[in-house]
DNA sequence: TTAGGGTTACAG
DNA sequence: CTGTAACCCTAA
């Protein structure tokens, strides 16, 4: 009676893959003591994490549990098919993409009316977080929402507003987008770009060379969370690498969610989970290259 | 506390 | 009725 099933919403879910992936599989306490994710997880308990990650991985790979058992026989083939879109119907669902982008950025009131403070402008804005942030390898979206969110006041899809700028400006040649990581354009000088050294260097092995193709390497839910799975027993050169494609991932979900240019909360909530995911990612990448 | 087997509620 | 996801029980 008192419990009618309490459903998983995408935040939460965001949140526990993020702990998984911060602290590894199985420490469901640990997850659920990290402030980070205690807020979203308040409801939940280890156990509970436990059994939704035992859930999101099943149904990930090939079905039920049951059948994820008789599957076991059979080889957890990876067919990966069009299940592409499984990664959440946070974006194309009822109408499609209807007015993602003529978004009217400059004019500032675009069709969300809550700007109470314009805000000098956007470009700007942009332009400002970057500078400040004085990253020499660029900044990405996450910190420059970061650098924004913490030195204005910002409207509630700010997110997005920053994110279709961002586009447009790497677009006009302002900024250069180098592996996630946006600068300032220096001046004239674009010429020899293909000199791309990441300080990260994964192993080469695999296919990590095309991810810098100007499509972003889409990845199914099943294969993040299978990779999540694994990332416990992986050397770090390919946790690393785990870890960069789930914060491509991510990358991807605020795309989603961008396009989608709604204002629909799981939308917004999706896109700031999918922040925290990367954010989290990104981190254990770091850790994991730098204890190496 | 966790992993895994088992059970129940809910949707299709 | 069947499959799925949330929930429960218990050994280790």
């Amino acid at each position: 009676m008192g419990a009618p099933k309490q459903k998983w919403t995408a935040e939460e879910e965001a949140a526990l893959k993020a702990g998984v992936l911060k602290h590894g599989t199985g420490k469901w306490r640990t997850i659920l003591s990290d402030p980070v994710f205690s807020a979203t997880l308040q409801s939940r308990s280890n156990v509970d994490l436990k059994d939704k990650w035992r859930n999101i991985n099943v149904t990930a790979i090939w079905g039920s549990r049951k059948k994820a058992k008789l599957a076991l026989k059979r080889i957890p083939i990876p067919k990966q098919d069009e299940n592409a879109m499984t990664l959440i119907n946070v974006s194309h669902n009822a109408e499609e993409i209807v007015d993602a982008k003529p978004l009217a950025i400059s004019s500032g009131t675009s069709r969300a009316d809550g700007l109470k403070k314009p805000i000098p402008s956007l470009d700007n804005l942009v332009l400002d977080a970057i500078t400040n942030l004085k990253e020499l390898r660029g900044s990405d979206r996450a910190s420059i929402f970061e650098y924004i969110e913490e030195h204005y006041r910002t409207p509630t899809n700010i997110k997005r507003l920053v994110a279709t700028k961002l586009k447009h400006l790497t677009a006009n040649g302002t900024l250069i987008k180098i592996k996630h990581k946006y600068r300032i354009a220096p001046s004239s000088a674009i010429a020899g770009v293909k000199k791309k050294s990441p300080p990260l260097v994964f192993e080469g092995r695999q296919k990590d060379s095309l991810k810098q193709e100007k499509s972003i390497n889409i990845l199914t839910k099943s294969q993040i969370d299978g990779e999540l799975l694994k990332i416990k027993g992986m050397t770090a050169q390919e946790a690393a690498a785990a870890a960069a494609r789930a914060v491509a991932e991510a990358e991807v979900a605020i795309a989603e969610a961008e396009e989608a240019a709604r204002e629909a909360e799981k939308a917004e909530a999706e896109a700031e989970a999918a922040q925290i995911f990367a954010k989290a990612a990104f981190k254990a990448l770091k850790y994991k290259t730098l204890r190496t």
